[in-house]
DNA sequence: CGCTAAGCGAGACGGTACGTCGAGTCTTGCT
DNA sequence: AGCAAGACTCGACGTACCGTCTCGCTTAGCG
């Protein structure tokens, strides 16, 4: 990851004090308005135009404190991300598989098509295409979360009994979750709630032998 | 530069190159190793680094050449894709549905994950969403067709009478690559066999009733 | 190039250079290596072959650098000049008239064909044909002080009485010194001592009514 | 002069016929539009955004006819500089010196100052400067000629014996034309008739004995 | 009278340099 | 020690013209 790898890491440190320039560790108001420029500025330009002087600009802040906490506009990114999606997608849980898993991927498929969340997912996931590195935080930072999430509606049932314990849960995720994403990231179709409505029973009919 | 002045009228030096190109349309010779050199240099040196000058110096051809007929870098990899890609995913027929359709399956898994074309159908993909412009180029000149490809097993099923002819075939075609798609652009897993076998039979099995 | 994108992203590469430009101003030493190299290149190459690019390269400078701080080349040449040109052509005072201004009229003579400030200001002069801009400039800061240094010894002359304070001396000027600069402007003649002599007495000869 | 040198005094071969493509010889109908359109556009642009492209395009002419008969912009415009200039500045006759001197000298101001010709005259005079082969040119096919009529009215004194046959004449021709040019060349000051008139008296005065 | 060959308009080509943008590095002076 | 400011080097961008090179048309003159 090149020269400043512990920036990426090390950016959460949480700095209890308010401050412009000192010797007590970096300022928390300059990360904040990083990460808000970042996330706007990728909503009103586009991945395209987005440029680190242009965040820096924005946020009032040099250049160079960009440069000292992060690698890369991606990392940035990235850290906006993991911020505001603290929105976790994570299912409810009203002990009716059906009921929960349609909801569930209706709230996924919102979040990946109408919010802001969603459209810096959607930029860092195309540019992790480029750049393994980028992909490999993504994954440990969100999808493996995410994924955990996914699966839990169905150990739930399991748990309650509802599900047949040796069912391949992992196969009933990627066919809930990847045509939702498919459709989202490659055709461009639209993600109505029929269709997520109709992919959850079509998994369901087959898990649960209906 | 203002009223700079004359400093270029007198390079009277002499440039010895052959070219083809006339009144009568470009030089095919020049578009070619362009797209050569644009295909050779993504899957050696990534999209990132891939450069419009890298390109013309790599296919011994002026800057300007290039810019002359493609408006970007993406439309060179999209020129460079829809020639290369004529190799169609099209899904052979045995008159047995689960067998071509888990051969389609797994052709499709070794294109995107395997072939020089599929790196740059992930190029092309990823930067899609940052572009709409590229999107719909991509659906109109590659995904429309593959998406009808990708249903031409079923289709020949119903027709041969194997399958319900009220069948949701969208349906069953997203379900059967949705996930497919899913784990090469966003989980990053393999996609092995038994998977897309796996997947298949999970469709199949619902949609035959079995 | 559209929404191209994400190109520029992860160029980490190491740039070791070392320079001297901060807040408080630019880099005296860029400015000089510029200036110095515009000199040395316009000798060299002559003004046609004169490029930014090559000043940049033979400074050891960035582009960037020469665009920051000069409009064209010839903004170059101008600073590049007026620095050089320092060392001015100021008449010499024996309290003898004829010989201080055959001395000024050589030493002009010598300046415009055998030096290489000359060099610079007669491009600068030609280029000053097409650029009302760049003439104004060159009048402002060189031919106006020269004009008073050539006038100097007829000025000298009035004070000592020995030339009629009622003398046209702006004629005398014009006439000393405008053959010499149509010769080495015009014709492409020589301007020999002889040359210089003869014509500092035809118009000395005239105005002390010799 | 690089390649096509021929092509510069060939190009006043005179052909009767009317043309567009034969094995006649040029066309001079492409000729004459060219050398009009090298005029107005110098007049209309400047010097520096006069370009060969531009001059093809304005005459309707393809640029490889330019090229097949002009080795640069300024052979063109040395070209139409001297088919213009057949308007000769040749001194009139009236047996009376310093009366044709005075109507010479404002003559030749008034075509350096107002004229178009005199626009060209100083853009070659200008480019001269950065190319010994152009001033070379210059020099052969209009500055000796015109040395010639600038001497005439001396030589005619000379011949009435209204002049000593020793007076060295050569001088009084700097000593006139030099400082017109030099005042529209180098100090861009207006040359009102006044200049010229005071100018010749000065010089008449003293090689008269006046 | 058809063939040949030159001049032409058109315009694609390989190149050089332009002037601009943004990346990432470095230094200074403030807090 | 972190920060705002901003000059620096560097690579690539997209553009403008350069001078060269076909191509296909037109049109004499020659066989």
């Amino acid at each position: 990851m090149g020269a400043d790898a512990g920036g990426t890491t090390d950016n959460r440190r949480a700095t209890t004090a308010r401050h412009t320039g000192n010797r007590h560790g970096r300022s928390e108001e300059a990360r904040q308005s990083v990460l808000e420029a970042a996330d706007d500025l990728l909503v009103e330009v586009g991945y395209t135009r987005l440029t680190i002087e242009g965040i820096a600009e924005r946020a009032g802040v040099a250049k160079q404190t960009i440069y000292r906490w992060w690698p890369s506009k991606n990392d940035i990114l990235m850290d906006a991300f993991v911020q505001d999606a603290a929105e976790d997608l994570i299912p409810a849980d009203t002990a009716d598989l059906r009921r929960d898993l349609r909801a569930h991927a209706r709230k996924v498929a919102l979040f990946l098509t109408k919010s802001d969340a969603g459209a810096v997912f959607r930029a860092l996931t195309a540019q992790a295409q480029h750049d393994s590195v980028l992909a490999a935080r993504l994954r440990a930072e969100h999808l493996g979360k995410q994924r955990r999430y996914d699966r839990l509606p169905f150990e739930r049932a399991v748990t309650r009994g509802a599900l047949d314990p040796g069912a391949d849960l992992d196969l009933a995720v990627d066919q809930v979750m990847g045509p939702v994403y498919y459709r989202v990231l490659v055709t461009g179709q639209s993600v109505p709630e029929e269709f997520t409505d109709t992919l959850v029973d079509a998994v369901l009919d087959r898990l649960t032998g209906a």
